[in-house]
DNA sequence: TCGTTTCGTTCGGCTTGACGAACGGGCAAT
DNA sequence: ATTGCCCGTTCGTCAAGCCGAACGAAACGA
């Protein structure tokens, strides 16, 4: 199987613990399920013999980009959805809070708020809102996850069965997979939104 | 070599012309010659034959996940960067400006100021600066791009040769990857940063 | 009870990816 | 010129990926 071994060598993927064959097996099954599909009829959309997939689902074997790239066509998402880590939940960093960053040339103070994921994308969207009804959202495609930070006013922001209160400087992330709401506390309440979708 | 075609069906992945093996063959090159490394130093890195690694450059052959994964851990990058396909300017959109979509439920405005390009990372970021002396950046890696909304004060920010004056709302991108600045021109001034790196 | 279909796994074979060694070229020191 | 070293490519061998076919299990209807 394996001739060489990868094992040593800084990692700067997380590393994925059982290496990338495992990581791949678990990640085939997991959007083959999504899916819907049976191994039969993914095999037969992605042109290789099941046996080929049923080993690769095994955690056995070593696929080549190509069945691989095969794979992630049927399949209907990118490569890298297959070869990196899965990955969700709500948290929320009020201003003032987190790892801040000082600079020593200027006062300049950045704070982290979100690293990204590795292979995610990230949408940038501007929002002003005003005080009524509230704006809830559909669930948008699996993996996505929505940042927000409150510019100015206040807003009622999050999972619609847990929103959070959102002052000038705060920031909450959440499952953008799962029904939210934007709902504006003050006239002309603005925020900076992140789509984040895999 | 290919014994099945993956031709057919439809491609999530914007369709990258020439199959999966010569946008590896290109990304292994570019991210050798980025890390400085001879073709000879990365496959005793990764632990595989400086042969495989010729010919895998070369657009031959349809290496393993484990050969990818080997040269992706080498090279110090995730393994994404090696399987989705490659891709800078000032640009600014003042408060108001650019695509809107309105809700209908609610007072509800999105602006979308920049969409993700493929396999990118951004890293968020929360500033809060006070006029003084600018802050000014080393340039960061090559290709990265910044994006900065400025949610509360003034600011001068882009790069250093043309920076802008940005007002509550307004956005701007541009490249990260030259020296650029960060100038507050009011006390408190407050702004959301996204670094965005290949 | 017996076909029929679909599921996923297991079994030889052909094909090919990965390997090490050998090769030719460029460069610097001797 | 010669030696040494590194570069990247080419070649033959061997292991293993991929394949199709055969297999047992489960579900459904006649």
């Amino acid at each position: 199987m394996a001739r060489h071994t990868p094992s040593s060598a800084p990692e700067p993927s997380p590393a994925p613990a059982a290496g990338p064959i495992m990581l791949i097996a678990v990640s085939v099954r997991r959007e083959r399920e999504r899916a819907r599909l049976s191994l039969t009829e993914l095999a037969k959309r992605a042109r290789i013999a099941k046996s080929t997939l049923s080993q690769l689902e095994a955690g056995l074997g070593n696929p080549s980009v190509e069945t691989l790239w095969a794979l992630a066509v049927a399949l209907g998402v990118p490569v890298s959805r297959l070869v990196d880590p899965p990955r969700s939940s709500v948290r929320v960093i009020r201003a003032g809070d987190g790892p801040v960053t000082h600079s020593e040339q200027a006062d300049y103070a950045a704070t982290l708020l979100a690293t990204c994921p590795p292979n995610a994308r990230r949408d940038l969207y501007r929002v002003v809102a005003q005080p009524g009804a509230p704006r809830a959202s559909e669930p948008h495609t699996p993996g996505t996850t929505e940042h927000v930070v409150l510019a100015t006013g206040r807003a009622l922001v999050g999972p619609i069965e847990a929103p959070v209160e959102l002052a000038p400087g705060d920031y909450i992330t959440y499952p953008g997979d799962a029904p939210h709401i934007f709902e504006a506390l003050a006239p002309d309440t603005s925020a900076i939104l992140i789509s984040e979708h895999i």
